[in-house]
DNA sequence: CTAGGGTTAG
């Protein structure tokens, strides 16, 4: 339609081959133009032949003229012609490269936009403005500082504002030194500089460098006492920023503004003093910024983790114009509370209240799915996400690869992770841990070694991810490689979870001595991850002694837990140490130590199905014990012999005295066979480890059933296909 | 849109 107006008012008359080339060419470019600049464009060529209007009614008689004249230019492409390129062409062609940059700024193409600056002889403050203005945004420091640079060699003298720009444009990207060169070679700050730069420091923590600016400055207004008093907010230094907040309620020309609150809100939050808080939300309520958004989120927050979950509701739904942020922050704090249903019931109605849910809102959700394994429900909000759609580059798409990785779903998050365009570290993590807890370690590795092509720089949690990789994989060698690289190749701390990755990796494979000898060097003190890697590596290889040393540091840090009791136990009765057995067990009794009792879920048609060891409460349980006493005479006859040397069961409490007592994960899978059709694909989630025997009972099971069983224990994914397991029996 | 607040994963 567009189309054909825009013919007919500028080609009343004429139609030639070359004219509809044109217009095939135009019609391409407007297809690709938004509606806002389809209407510049409009405009723009419409002018443009306004101008030649009267050599067209001339040349409407001969046509080759026509051609050659009224041609619409179409440069050469200087510009990408991915989206207007023609247009930003056209514009530098007629010199209007504020317009040029302005287009390429707002779709970030920040790149090109500064390849215009040289085409202008004398660039603008406008434009200057306009290109500092996207560095910020994009936290683009290389280029800001190329905007910088090319003001400083122009004949352009920047004022006091644009000195500003740039200051605000350094500290947004972190450069604080360069923020500090300008600051200092500003000749005449004013207050907003003094500001920029306090709030500058302050945000990345550099808070003695925010304090002394602070106390130095000639005068200060409500700015600078609140980047200060969110600095210390910030920085884990609540009370700090009471104190100053105090201080600066004392004197009087100086409001307290709804950002001031909310920092003394959230510092409140932060040292859980429910009377401190009360007293700012009246404070809050005398000066009348209770109706703020932001301060009603600050103080629902504050509630919240002051303990006060339905006063933060309260609030919540008193308030009249809650924004998404508030409604995403509600439903985060049922979530942290272990509210889950509250949290997804609020959240279904945010979205029957027709408030677009944003990127937070879809990460928190997902999140939280992802901690639940609650595929069913990730799934739905995906779905969701879709059809509203979501920016492929935000924490809602890295919390999406999360989810599905976390619940085993390695093809969709694969899916998801393809389709970003430009994955951050944590998506890229996410990936590289689900790849090596699904059993596929290879692709894990593949996966880190594409991405240190692609330029990202790895940090601590990517490498625990690869460590534990080369663990499932069983590639120790690699494994110490990669672990020495953490600090030479890419210039990282090692983290305690790194040490635990590589004590799991060589205590696994027996190499005992190396372990010891780094548990000895390390620069911190082993954590209860390490230790408890160190006493399974024993299990494995009936390490007795070093078990104990294992076993003891773990009474220290954890005496509550029964799985290293357990295990422990059970290294000594592997090894014929009655004696020590008892003396555990002993020991447990005495220390009242409880056993966690294990159990397994699935899922089939929207409903979950939980079930504890030896279970007979399930409906179906009828059907499903004679199921496995049917499966139990086949797997014996495949040649599958129970494992029933320990005495203490790994971790559930169990006596495995007759078979007609089965561990959870195996009644879940048999009611999934049991419960869906031939060749569905059974996954069930259990809260333990899986143990041995059921492992190798499961291998059997999807051999002779022929389905594909997935298990999730606290560990790690089991596939179990045609006999075997992705772990192969490394967990 | 010259400075400031709340949600923030692996």
């Amino acid at each position: 339609m567009i189309m054909l107006i825009l013919y007919r008012s500028l080609f009343p008359s004429k139609i030639t081959v070359d004219t509809l080339f044109h217009f095939h060419l135009l019609h391409c470019e407007i297809m690709r133009a938004t509606q806002f600049h389809l209407q510049k464009f409009l405009k723009l060529m419409s002018d443009r032949f306004s101008l030649s209007q009267p050599k067209r009614t001339i040349s409407s008689s001969s046509s080759p003229r026509l051609q050659s004249n009224q041609k619409p230019p179409i440069p050469k492409t200087f510009f990408k012609s991915n989206s207007n390129g023609a247009l930003v062409n056209l514009l530098c062609k007629d010199k209007k490269f504020n317009e040029a940059i302005e287009i390429l700024c707002e779709q970030k193409r920040l790149g090109e936009a500064i390849q215009v600056l040289d085409l202008v002889d004398h660039p603008n403050a406008a434009m200057y403005s306009t290109l500092i203005q996207l560095c910020l945004h994009q936290r683009a420091l290389e280029e800001g500082k190329r905007v910088h640079n090319h003001i400083k060699l122009s004949s352009f003298v920047p004022g006091i504002f644009m000195f500003n720009r740039i200051l605000d444009m350094y500290c947004k990207c972190g450069s604080l030194v360069d923020a500090r060169n300008v600051f200092d070679e500003i000749s005449e700050r004013d207050l907003c500089s003094w500001n920029i730069m306090i709030s500058g420091y302050a945000k990345v923590g550099q808070i003695k460098e925010a304090r002394h600016l602070f106390d130095s400055m000639p005068q200060r207004d409500h700015f600078s006492w609140t980047a200060m008093i969110s600095g210390y907010v910030r920085h884990d230094r609540p009370k700090d920023a009471l104190e100053l907040y105090r201080v600066m309620q004392r004197h009087e020309n100086l409001n307290c503004n709804k950002f001031t609150v909310s920092s003394a809100l959230t510092a409140s939050a932060a040292i859980q003093t429910l009377h401190l808080g009360k007293e700012i939300h009246g404070h809050i309520l005398r000066i009348g910024l209770d109706s703020d958004a932001v301060v009603w989120s600050a103080l629902s927050d504050m509630y919240g983790k002051c303990g006060s979950l339905e006063e933060a509701r309260h609030i919540f739904d008193k308030t009249l114009d809650r924004d998404i942020v508030s409604w995403t922050a509600m439903i985060d704090r049922y979530f942290e509370d272990g509210k889950r249903e509250d949290g997804l019931s609020l959240f279904s109605d945010l979205l029957r209240s027709g408030i677009r849910p944003n990127e937070f809102t879809f990460a928190g959700v997902l999140n939280e799915c992802a901690d639940q394994t609650a595929e069913d429900i990730g799934k739905q909000v995906h779905g969701y996400m879709m059809r509203v759609g979501f920016d492929l580059i935000s924490f809602a798409a890295s919390a999406l690869v999360h989810m599905y990785a976390k619940c085993g779903d390695i093809d969709n998050a694969r899916k998801v992770f393809k389709g970003m365009p430009r994955p951050d570290l944590v998506s890229w993590t996410s990936m590289i841990n689900g790849y090596a807890q699904n059993g596929q370690p290879h692709e894990a590795l593949q996966l880190f070694e594409l991405l240190l092509k692609s330029g990202t720089q790895p940090d601590h949690v990517t490498f625990v991810g690869v460590l534990s990789a080369c663990t499932h994989a069983g590639l120790v060698d690699k494994g110490l490689e990669y672990f020495h690289s953490i600090k030479w190749k890419h210039g990282l701390t090692h983290t305690a979870d790194h040490y635990a990755c590589v004590i799991d990796l060589l205590s696994r494979s027996g190499r005992f001595k190396e372990a010891e000898d780094l548990i000895n060097q390390m620069p911190m003190k082993p954590d209860k991850f390490l230790w408890a890697s160190l006493l399974g590596g024993c299990r494995i290889h009936s390490n007795v002694e070093l078990a104990k040393r294992a076993a003891e540091a773990l009474f220290v840090i954890e005496p509550e837990n029964a799985v290293t009791y357990v295990t422990l136990a059970n290294i000594y009765a592997t090894a014929g140490k009655w004696g020590e057995v008892a003396k555990i067990r002993k020991i447990m009794d005495d220390r009242g130590v409880l056993k966690k009792p294990g159990l397994s879920w699935i899922e089939i048609k929207r409903k979950v199905h939980v079930f504890l060891v030896g279970d007979s409460t399930h409906p179906k349980s009828r059907e499903i014990h004679d199921f496995l006493g049917e499966l139990s005479k086949k797997m014996k006859g495949e040649g599958y012999i129970p494992h029933t040397d320990y005495v203490l069961h790994d971790v559930e409490e169990e006596q495995k005295e007759q078979n007609l007592s089965y561990h959870s994960e195996r009644l879940a899978v048999a009611f999934g066979i049991i419960a869906t059709p031939p060749g569905t694909t059974i996954k069930v989630f259990k809260n333990l480890r899986t143990c041995v025997d059921c492992h190798t009972a499961i291998k059997f099971t999807s051999k002779i059933v022929e389905r594909k069983i997935i298990v999730r224990d606290s560990n790690r994914f089991h596939c179990f296909e045609d006999g075997t397991c992705s772990c192969k029996d490394y967990w």
